[in-house]
DNA sequence: GTCATTTAGTTGCTTATTCAACTACTTTAA
DNA sequence: TTAAAGTAGTTGAATAAGCAACTAAATGAC
C-alpha cells in the first residue's frame, strides 16, 4: 500500500519543485540575456577555470557535472568552435584528452561572473533571513549527501566543484 | 563593484545547485525506469487530472508548468498519439482548445503515482528531520514567492498546481 | 606475450526543444 | 462595421540532447 503524502508534505514538495525549477530558469535567463554565455556553457567554463592548469580530462568533466559523456562531447565541440576551449591529447593515457580554457574563454567567464553572482544573491540569498540561509545550506547538503550516496558519487567532489561562482582572477 | 560570495554563501549556493539538479534527475529516473511515463508526461497528466473535468485549456496548461506554448503543443501531440490525452475545441472561444485526460491516461497516472510518491519520500522527506522538512517548506515558499513576484506569476496558483503528487482516485 | 575486458571518448541517428513565422479568432476603439 | 491590435494555438526549420554503436588504447588473466 502506498503511503500517501499529507497536505503538509505535499506543500513542501511542491514548494521545492516550484522554487527549484523557477530558480534554474531565472538564473539561466539572467545570464543569457546579460552575457554571451548560456547557463550550460557557464557551468562548463567554471569547472575548467577552477581546475589545475585550467584544464580537465573529459571524463572528469563528465563525472562532475551532470552531463552524459556524449552530451559533453557535443558541448565541448561547440565551445571549441567558439574559441573558448581547446582540446589536446593526454600523453599519459593516449585514449584521453584534455579540455582547456582559452584566454578568451576565461575572459568571457570573467565578464559573466558578476552577473551570475548578482543573480544568486538576488534570487537565492537575499529573499531569505540569515538563519534560513544557514538552514538551507544544511538541508541541501543533507539531500546532496543522500543522493550521492545512492549513486556512489563523491559528495565532497560534487559540492566542491559544481556550478561554482567565480573565476578567480588568478595570477 | 561586484560583491563576491563568501565561502559560506558559496557553499549554500552549491549545495542548492547540486541538490536540486540531482533531485530532479533522480526522481525522473525512478519514474522512468518503473513506469511507462516520463517525468514531463507525468507532470502534464497530473495537471490535467487535478483540473475540473480533468481537462485544461492549452494556455492554462502552459501558464502553470514551465512549458513554452510551442513545447506544450508538441508535447501534447505526443500524448494524444499515445492515447492519454484528447483534444477538442473550445466553444466559447473558437481559437482555443481543451486538452483532456483519457481513461487510459488516468490509468497510467494512477499506476505511476505510488512510484513517484515513494520517490519523493525517499529522496526529499526521509533524509531530513521533521524540523528541516518544515524549514524547507518555508524557505522554498519564500523563494517561490520572490520568483513569482518578479515575473508577475501567481504564487498561489503555482504552488497549488505544479508537479503535484497524486491523482485522486476520485469518484 | 596474447586474448578478453574495461575504460576514454567520439560519431551518427533519432528524438526533443526552441525560435520565428504563421493562421485564425477576439477585442478594442473609431 | 471595420480596421488595428492582441490572444490562442500550431507548424516547420534549426539546434540541442540522448542512445547505441563504434574506435582505440589500457588493463588484467593466463
Amino acid at each position: 500500500m502506498t503511503r500517501w503524502l499529507t497536505i503538509e508534505e505535499q506543500a513542501v514538495w511542491r514548494a521545492w519543485l516550484v522554487a527549484s525549477s523557477m530558480m534554474k530558469e531565472r538564473l539561466a535567463g539572467d545570464l543569457e540575456t546579460a552575457t554571451e554565455l548560456t547557463d550550460e556553457e557557464y557551468g562548463l567554463l567554471v569547472q575548467l577555470s577552477e581546475a589545475e592548469g585550467r584544464r580537465l580530462r573529459m571524463s572528469s568533466l563528465a563525472a562532475l557535472g551532470l552531463h552524459s559523456r556524449s552530451r559533453l562531447s557535443h558541448s565541448i565541440s561547440r565551445l571549441v568552435e567558439k574559441g573558448w576551449v581547446t582540446k589536446h591529447p593526454c600523453d599519459t593515457d593516449r585514449r584521453g584528452s584534455w579540455a582547456a580554457l582559452t584566454r578568451s574563454g576565461f575572459e568571457a567567464l570573467e565578464a559573466a561572473a558578476p552577473i551570475h553572482i548578482q543573480s544568486v544573491r538576488e534570487h537565492l540569498l537575499d529573499p531569505l533571513t540569515p538563519n534560513q540561509v544557514t538552514q538551507l545550506g544544511q538541508i541541501c547538503t543533507a539531500l546532496a549527501e543522500h543522493l550521492c550516496s545512492i549513486e556512489g558519487a563523491d559528495t565532497a567532489l560534487a559540492l566542491r566543484v559544481m556550478g561554482g561562482p567565480a573565476p578567480e582572477p588568478a595570477e
